[in-house]
DNA sequence: GTCTATACCCAGATAGAC
DNA sequence: GTCTATCTGGGTATAGAC
């Protein structure tokens, strides 16, 4: 049986998750989080130093987890390519409701320095690695020039927008973006 | 010559339009706005109602600046499609300096329902129409199921992350990204 | 047209009782 | 471990003198 501390810790990462994830940094105040939570806003700080040290603890949680399944995809025969893409792709979004760019917005602009360089080091482990790692198991038909670690980047650049729980209005479906970003979108040259 | 209203009114657009592009709507304050124009705080709130009529004033410009260049380049037969969208793209990297999701961001998240409107009519026409014009052009090319609204759509959001006056950290060139959003980032099937 | 003074609100954070 | 009370600072916006 857990204790109260954890219990409360628990919950406040939870609520707190949610509402970074949807509203970013600036736009959550600790007042949202204890009033969701049930508690009031100065008990936030028997648990945590401060705000930051939420928000750097929700992004470790959320990594973790990322990394998890991400990395477990990677490893998966079950699934095409096509499919690895799309499944990893899916999880993102719905672990981060949201908005993808915000978040990074949020570590380059609104956490100490020594937040966002923790957080760096923890994003490019699990976010980044696996997509690198699919894209090296691809590295014979890659487009010459272009190293796992481009794609995989220009790849995560490519998706972040799509990253929200809303479809992009009048956009492409997921399947449609993986498509035309493996294949490109003309069928001759223009 | 130019009167003092008139002046003052366009330090004031100038300023708030680095200040607003640079760090969004909520990290820029009246005061910053203020304190860098050069005049006090409340003396804004002769030449604009609120901070959010700033806001909406600066789009305006900055919308109408946009419309003519994109649009000038679109009919423009001087240069070959990539060039056009070369040009395109290096323009709004320059008019936008560091973060045009923040600008989508702030868009749907902290303006009046009136106001986004507004600047949602603005925008589709200044900013969206002139690529859906240039892919127009090589609608022939494009793939099945791809209209050139779509191909727009889908380009802007792929473009995003790389409209900052940094170049994206180990990321790809203008060029090469535009290579690899045409042509796709395989030389043959995975 | 610009200023000073100030109202009002909400933010993050701390002190100290229970 | 949680609370009440409170500090401090920043934000937007208004009133009214010059």
């Amino acid at each position: 049986m857990e204790n109260k501390q954890h219990d409360t810790r628990h919950q406040i990462l939870e609520v707190a998750s949610s509402l970074f994830m949807n509203h970013g940094f600036l736009a959550t105040s600790t007042r949202k989080i204890a009033t969701e939570v049930g508690i009031t806003q100065p008990n936030l700080y028997h648990h945590f130093r401060n705000k930051e040290e939420i928000y750097v603890a929700v992004m470790e949680n959320l990594a973790a987890e990322v990394k998890d399944y991400l990395d477990e995809m990677v490893a998966s025969t079950k699934y095409t390519f096509v499919e690895q893409l799309e499944q990893m792709i899916l999880f993102l979004q719905e672990k981060h409701p949201a908005d993808f760019n915000i978040m990074m917005h949020d570590m380059d602009n609104h956490l100490s320095p020594e937040s966002r360089a923790k957080l760096f080091i923890i994003w490019k482990n699990s976010y980044q690695q696996p997509f690198i790692s699919l894209f090296e198991t691809k590295k014979a038909h890659l487009r010459a020039n272009l190293s796992p670690e481009l794609a995989a980047r220009h790849f995560f650049l490519t998706l972040a927008p799509y990253i929200r729980k809303e479809p992009v209005p009048g956009g492409l479906t997921i399947e449609q973006m993986i498509d035309f970003f493996i294949y490109g979108i003309v069928k001759d040259a223009p």
